[in-house]
DNA sequence: TTTT
DNA sequence: TTTT
């Protein structure tokens, strides 16, 4: 009943963003993370980097896709999905891919602004997305990506 | 910025249930996690418990209260919280607490509705928190705990 | 530079276990979670079962041969590896799987040893691999399955 | 039987270092985890930052000492521990802190060595404590801080 | 006490 | 293809 994913990584490039029908936007980015560990009889030092394909839906697809950047380190939350899809020759391939539910740019001490575009706009630190909220970032042009549109106020 | 616990253990007791002025529930549960391992040295056994109070706010708080029970177990993610208070003597005090964001009845395949009440309600098995939905389990003695109250539709 | 996922589900099947060369296990599972939700516009209960295929290695592998069976809830952590292979067309296919780096069973408390095999060996309940560990239960038809075959010793 | 944390935040002061008599390091640090959110019926943004007591042994505890300092940005992951002591007045009082298992420097990409001391030692970016393994690391002045003592080799 |  |  638990699918989840954490992943710290960097983009391997700049974010791919989609729009639905709707309007609504899908990004999807390529993070890459790296486990380092030593031979346990050489003891050489060994990497391997592996590749996540990652996708975001909604009011994220947006954020992620105005702030991130190759490069960009990022903390993604998510879970796994595995889509079946049918190739050319008629066989079943599949893709899996991670659904993110949250996401927190890391490592933006440095720069501040200087890291996102070229507007004022204060960097999105955190974010969560909660779909099941109205979309009330209405109309074209809103203000610049208000990234915590949701409430999530717990009494007491 | 991140703030993550994640626990599956057995409860020490049954929950606690309070009421705030608002009719809002609020459960407290006792945890409990055990680590096994072996001592470097001796090679003996050894466990260790660590007992976790764990609280679950509006709609949570109604399912914890409802569905678990001494001997439960239980995944549950949330944060930690440090709250400050004043003994007697007029020091600082400080109790730390997991609030819960979402839990999952675990094990619960044996039984089914024995597990739970006497009435033949379908177990929790999964619940996420939405605080800001609106209460939608209107009025009192509704549908017996809906456990999955909010909406969660991720476009495509 | 994290790469974790955790899972919590039911195996879809028993466990395959193949042996290697050296005489290590390799197990494989088929691990089912299932996401619950309710669709945003009709307000119907919806619910989607992902697949996910787990690996697990030396120790832990023995152990889940062991232990698990078809049904059997398990908490599984471990890492996200895509592998990149050839279809007899020569093309480029790539198999997603979770490399498991611990495993715990679940919800044993109700059965005890009807669980497992015939034997009444203490079902194991949680288990971290490292690698690093010279494989001590060595032999065959050693004591039945210590799932805790290294030490975890942190001084103070 | 699963205990664990997650941090990411960043260091509110440099690291404490202490010895035991054995000689290995224990380090501590205050970590700030900030929670942002808007307030369901004002719509004011709020923040809340949590102060986490984090420990680190053995092989991390040195790392930490040495690659840390106040400001940092971090990712902790460990378990939750609460140890009981006595007041001077003869009352039992609690202390929660998080026992460290493994950490990660983050956004250094950056600062580059100017993050840390004036040697021009790698900075760690990862370390997993592996408490059963030797501290191979031996004597005084050894080469600096090798971060992945240990092996991690997993047949494939 | 950190950070954005 | 990123990063250290």
């Amino acid at each position: 009943m638990l699918n989840k994913v954490m992943l710290i990584g960097n983009l391997g490039a700049d974010p791919e963003v989609r729009y639905m029908p709707s309007g609504d936007a899908i990004t999807t980015i390529r993070l890459a993370t790296t486990r380092r560990w030593k031979d346990r009889n050489s003891g050489d030092r060994k990497e391997e980097t592996e590749w996540h394909r990652v996708v975001f839906f909604s009011g994220l697809a947006k954020t992620a896709g105005e702030y991130l950047k190759k490069g960009s380190q990022v903390y993604v939350e998510g879970r796994i999905r595995t889509q079946k899809w049918q190739g050319q020759d008629g066989q079943d391939r599949y893709t899996t891919e991670i659904v993110a539910e949250s996401m927190n740019m890391l490592g933006s001490r440095s720069g501040g602004t200087a890291n996102y575009s070229d507007n004022n706009t204060p960097p999105p630190s955190s974010y969560d997305q909660r779909p099941s909220a109205p979309s009330s970032s209405s109309g074209p042009q809103s203000a610049p990506a208000s990234y915590d549109d949701f409430d999530d106020d717990i009494p007491f």
